[in-house]
RNA sequence: GUGGCUAUAGCUCAGUUGGUUAGAGCGCCUGGUUGUGGUCCAGGAGGUCGGGGGUUCGAGUCCCCUUAGCCACCCCA
């Protein structure tokens, strides 16, 4: 009963009518992100492993553990894409474009969790990326162009969450002064953090456990730790925030999961009641990722946000509703389909969206895939001759020629 | 990787302390309808009850294993 050959665990597929704001989503996006002069870049999902670990860390969660990779038949160990910015990154050391190189995409990503609510092996993203400079100005845009996105799919209910993470200048005096609160309470810390945490220590802020969040309530924070240029640049932000009226609440202890986060992080979480993997999109200032991978050293910014979740969230609030694409007239052939073939050809070719029934079935059975589709007006073949009639509400025929139907039916729709 | 719950028709689900040939609604197909409006009526197709093993005279039902799904932890989008 089962069939055979099912989706991988954490993998999906997604069929009309739903697929529909899959589609609307990202136009929406592509609109967007182009109006703000971003344009598309599509990437392969493989990569060279190291791509993504070199600049990610091999301490992520990411790269430790939820890679998906294998060695190719030439020997090459490579890695299905876990995240867009490392991918485009690549691209722009590989190809060096103009700067400052502003770049959208929409693309799956492939990370081996355990699924649950929210969260998929396969899941999708929008994202941009802007590489070239690290002017607060493109902060405030890369973040204001997110907040539209949610705003325009009907998204109200969630807050912008900023912080930032310092620069290799400030971060190092910050990180020994957090190591050195940190090791005078590893005891309060939760099981798994008492002993890893000299690891990577910003991730105790992470860490969603009682003991841990109680701990380090006082610690210190980078953002009490900024350098000169870091405070300068985050204050830029902030000012640029407020004066194009994007909302934002300052939490200092947001942390982003990949190592090459520097200066802005953000987050967008929804305050409906959701799951528990509910973060709408993330994203934050990566000025030494280019270097990492090989190019020159390079500020950039970007964000990415799930699609999935997105659409939990539209759903959770009601909004972006799956829409069918309305047909325009559906024919019907109850002389054998003949007629229909090519009448339907010449309905599409002048732009009337048209659908048909197969397989000479019943009259009854044509009529009711008829209203089923929703088409306003329905053509219909017969013995005493060919006829147009409307489908919403009940109406009298309208007997029409074979040569002017095509006609009469766009002034029926244009009427 | 860890834990809890679940698995019966395409979908949503019933199925009694283990007992005859497996049930409903929706959906689908045909007919009523050489016909005309989503209604209604009648009929039909569709199940090795997720898979494997065990207990039993007898298992959809009880036990074990396995696979998958959902939810949660960890972490992330």
């Amino acid at each position: 009963m089962a069939p055979e050959f099912q989706t991988q665990p954490g993998t999906f597929d997604v069929l009309p009518p739903d697929s529909q704001r899959y589609s609307a989503l990202v136009a929406t996006f592509a609109d967007l992100a182009g109006r703000a002069g971003f344009g598309l870049v599509v990437s392969p999902m493989i990569e060279d492993i190291k791509v993504f670990s070199r600049g990610a860390g091999a301490e992520s969660d990411i790269v430790s553990k939820e890679m998906y990779d294998f060695e190719d038949k030439g020997g090459r160990h490579i890695a299905l894409r876990p995240e867009g910015t490392a991918s485009v990154a690549r691209a722009f050391v590989q190809h060096r474009p103009p700067t400052p190189f502003k770049a959208w995409y929409a693309a799956p990503n492939f990370r081996y969790d355990r699924p649950q609510k929210g969260r998929h092996r396969q899941h999708h993203q929008i994202g941009v990326e802007a590489i070239g400079t690290a002017d607060p100005a493109i902060d405030v845009e890369v973040i204001t162009l997110a907040v539209e996105l949610y705003q325009a799919v009907g998204l109200q209910q969630f807050t912008v969450l900023l912080n930032t993470m310092g620069d290799p200048t400030c971060r190092p005096a910050y990180r020994a002064a957090l190591l050195t609160f940190l090791d005078e309470r590893a005891g309060e810390l939760c099981d798994e953090h008492a002993t890893h945490y000299r690891a990577n220590p910003l991730r105790v802020f992470d860490c969603k456990r009682e003991a841990c969040s109680r701990a380090t309530e006082h610690a210190p924070r980078q953002a009490d730790h900024l350098c000169e240029a870091c405070a300068a640049h985050f204050s830029a932000v902030k000012a640029g925030l407020d004066a194009v009226g994007v909302a934002y609440v300052l939490d200092t202890r947001l942390v982003r999961g990949f190592d090459y986060y520097s200066r802005t992080t953000f987050e967008f979480a929804p305050t409906t009641i959701g799951g528990a993997q509910s973060a709408l999109g993330g994203g934050g200032r990566y000025d030494g990722l280019v270097e990492l991978l090989g190019g020159p050293p390079t500020p950039g910014i970007g964000f990415g946000l799930g699609i999935e979740r997105i659409l939990l969230a539209c759903d959770a609030e009601g909004t972006f509703p799956v829409t069918r694409p309305a047909l325009d007239t559906f024919v019907i052939d109850t002389m054998g389909g003949g007629e229909a073939l090519t009448l339907v050809a010449e309905l599409r070719r002048a732009g009337v969206r048209t659908d048909r029934a197969y397989d000479n079935r019943s009259w009854n059975a044509q009529l009711k895939a008829a209203l089923r589709s929703g088409a306003r007006l329905a053509v219909v073949i017969e013995e005493r001759g060919m006829s147009v009639r409307t489908l919403q509400e009940k109406g009298e025929p309208e007997m029409v020629d074979r040569a002017t139907v095509v006609e009469h039916v766009r002034k029926r729709l244009h009427a």
